[in-house]
DNA sequence: TAATTAATTCTTGTATACAAGAAAACTCGT
DNA sequence: ACGAGTTTTCTTGTATACAAGAATTAATTA
């Protein structure tokens, strides 16, 4: 961001933790870091600041910088807003979406539609982000769109621990149908109301979830 | 944040361009700011960097930092994402108060409604805050409520910026009035709806508020 | 032997020095 | 006199050196 060969390190760090390479509670010394960029401790640590500010990382005053670790409560209640968010997006985009991006719109979910019922899961992941990154754009709110796909990236890590339940994929599928077509439609209210349900985590499927979580979630906030 | 230093200049300067004091667009020189709280350039570098994350300020490669200036559509923008959190904040506690906080909301909205009609705009200003960071905190939903929070701390430079009708501070009480009776109802659904309406600028009160914006407004997006 | 305390080591936080790029000022030419 | 090009100055970006606090280890005592 800042700096030249601090705005480097970013999204590599980034990625990392997003991926889950770095996992949470990963303690991450200067030292170290500087050592495998190549770059003194200086441009490292302004990238740890700015992943710190991003919620990535938690930088403890004398003790160092940690891979950010999400309590589940935590972890709930962002999914929470991410479903608020994205049902805000659908709303907007039922009202704003321009003659342009309709087509785009209805061809991104038959691409992902086309593929449930395969195992194509990657590829499934990869046009589903597509779809919904359609909708955010076509709020027209710029920062709404930032700030969406901001938590969505911040969720990922966590959002593949969702297990691939059978029949998952093709529910999922049909409520992408429905909030396209109220989308389509310009039923804003509804188009709302089901993106929210659509991402909201509940009922049997927020069991399924949390029995995924790994131990360290666990642990107490950071 | 990170460090001992840096982390006392952050709030100092983040009140100071939250308060208008520094403007958006005013050049921000790291050896001035270090020579003005008697530090080295490097933890001035950090508070801005962290100060850059959050948005206030805006740092361009090689050429330092300045105030964050913000277009009209930005501040509409975010003005939207605001009346939607706020919403979602309204929703969920008018599904989560508990027993405790429901005094403490009905108390905050009548010290609030006390001062309509005198000239007191500071305090109602005051307490307006308050009763809105009650709602925010019913929803039990700590990251809704911190990145709320936020928003409207950022947004709050702008927002004073909206002129005192004759006769809006009434409207605006009646509306609180109509919000925490939705709350303590426990009816989300309108609880949400006023909400929105209520922070959302609309029709001619849009209209005033435009006419109100200094010159500066009219750049583009930082 | 275990626990507490002291000392050492290691890591972070700050300052300063140096390098590189951008802005401003000055000179030369038309 | 005005504009283009060059030079100078100033500011940012990076590295390194130093200081201070935390963690670990060793030593001493109960």
């Amino acid at each position: 961001m800042t700096t030249s060969r601090a705005s480097e390190l970013v999204p590599v760090l980034e990625q990392e933790i997003v991926t889950g390479e770095l996992k949470p509670g990963t303690r991450l010394d200067e030292t170290l870091l500087a050592e495998r960029f190549g770059v003194s401790r200086t441009p490292v640590r302004e990238a740890l600041t700015h992943l710190a500010a991003a919620g990535l990382v938690v930088i403890r005053p004398r003790r160092g910088a940690i891979v950010a670790t999400i309590s589940i409560r935590d972890l709930m209640n962002m999914f929470e807003v991410m479903a608020n968010l994205e049902g805000v997006c659908a709303r907007l985009a039922a009202r704003r979406i321009t003659p342009e991006e309709r087509p785009a719109l209805k061809a991104a979910f038959e691409a992902c539609d086309a593929l449930v019922g395969t195992d194509r899961y990657d590829d499934y992941y990869e046009g589903n982000l597509t779809l919904h990154n359609l909708i955010y754009q076509a709020s027209h709110n710029a920062y709404l769109e930032k700030q969406t796909r901001e938590l969505r990236r911040r969720l990922s890590p966590h959002r593949r621990l969702q297990v691939r339940i059978p029949g998952r994929l093709i529910k999922s599928s049909e409520e992408h149908g429905a909030i396209v077509r109220a989308i389509l439609d310009g039923n804003s209210d509804l188009a709302e109301r089901l993106t929210r349900d659509h991402v909201t985590i509940q009922g049997e499927r927020f069991t399924d979830f949390l029995s995924t979580l790994p131990p360290h979630y666990v642990q107490a906030s950071a």
